[in-house]
DNA sequence: GACGAAAATCTAACGCCGTTTGATTTTAGC
DNA sequence: GCTAAAATCAAACGGCGTTAGATTTTCGTC
């Protein structure tokens, strides 16, 4: 029952504190620079200048702590889809432009895609991250994506054909994303761009012509 | 140099024994009962009836014998697309029956999907499977996917739109698969296979529309 | 300004993991 | 039946996420 909103463990009421974003910067950094199997609670530890244990007092456990770093990740997409929507002029145009901001951060950033991957996945089992964070990482998703279902309204679509047509953006980059950073299409003479613009480009088709 | 066929490592020329596919048959059953986290090297050796560290004399690493269970997964899976394309008729049937029986294939067997996103994407650091068995696979996948190369070419496309256009069956139904398996997609209000069959379809129409 | 409780951190360990070393048993050719 | 190779085992190593309990730091109150 009740479930809070940030992190108290043995500490009674401690506050979202400066420390907790140190720790957080910290464990952005190592796995920038080590990557998700290098970014072990130690190493984080270590760059934050903690013991590994002290880090519990903060977060519930490794899962909650790559959690907040993965919000952070959301948030900074969220900020680079609506900037390219919002130079974009005609609803054809913020279609385009939000599908491949979203492509083209996670193409930019492979590190974002892994964390991605990893947490949305299920992450370390069995702790798993409340179902409260879950619901909040879904929703800050489903906000960035939410310029691509705009569009779609925009362009004609009713809702149903709009969060279907958000959805397939979501899945196709997630799987063209999913491809190219295993360096596994290569394989087959594509690249990973010209793939969603394919895909980008036939929902325009779809929509335009009625 | 000189990377040989299968196992040696202790045993100086040991050939492809009945014991090695005990094993696998093992690290397959533990899998498939316990799932990815579950099957450690010390349970799939219990299942096997042998101590961790006799499993080192038949495989070179964890990687290794996941490899070997991976492969047969494919070869199963290519054993349903082909079998789905041969009771099929036109060259657009046989497109359609192909994609979907890959996506249905994995649909039904998440375990053999946990795996082929797992070592296809790198897996466990830093051992790897070496360079001649990471080809084997993409071969063993790209075999699987020609049917749908094969009917793409057999309805007009020329030898790039072809790969294009099995790249981006394979692109799509790795997303929609991850996203379906990570249950993310129902937030979306759409089926799996409905955004599977949307991309078929899509892809057909350009086909038949020249 | 000292005291005492609460917050924050540390030391040490637990049980798991994949893997390796070196001894030991089994197997099979002679 | 001997012996060398193949196959297996027992034990350990270093690393992981995590926890328990002792210890230090912080800070409001007197």
């Amino acid at each position: 029952m009740g479930e809070g909103a940030t992190s108290r463990k043995r500490g009674r009421y401690a506050a979202t504190d400066a420390k907790r974003e140190g720790i957080v910067t910290a464990a952005r950094s190592v796995f920038e620079r080590e990557g998700l199997d290098g970014a072990s609670l130690r190493a984080i530890a270590a760059e934050a200048g903690y013991t590994p244990a002290a880090l519990y007092f903060h977060f519930d456990s490794k899962e909650a702590l790559y959690a907040e770093v993965l919000g952070r990740s959301i948030a900074t997409l969220q900020e680079a889809v609506n900037a390219a929507v919002a130079s974009a002029g005609t609803p054809a145009e913020r279609f385009s432009a939000a599908a491949l901001a979203f492509f083209d951060f996670y193409a930019a950033n492979p590190r974002d895609l892994d964390l991605g991957f990893y947490l949305f996945r299920g992450g370390m089992r069995p702790h798993g991250l409340g179902r409260e964070r879950d619901r909040a990482l879904n929703e800050a998703l489903e906000a960035t994506l939410a310029p691509i279902r705009g569009a779609a309204l925009a362009l004609g679509a009713d809702a149903a054909q709009a969060d279907l047509i958000m959805t397939d953006a979501f899945a196709h980059a997630s799987g063209v994303l999913l491809l190219a950073h295993t360096r596994r299409i290569r394989m087959f003479g594509a690249s990973a761009r010209t793939l969603m613009e394919r895909h980008v480009e036939t929902e325009l088709d779809r929509l335009l012509r009625r």
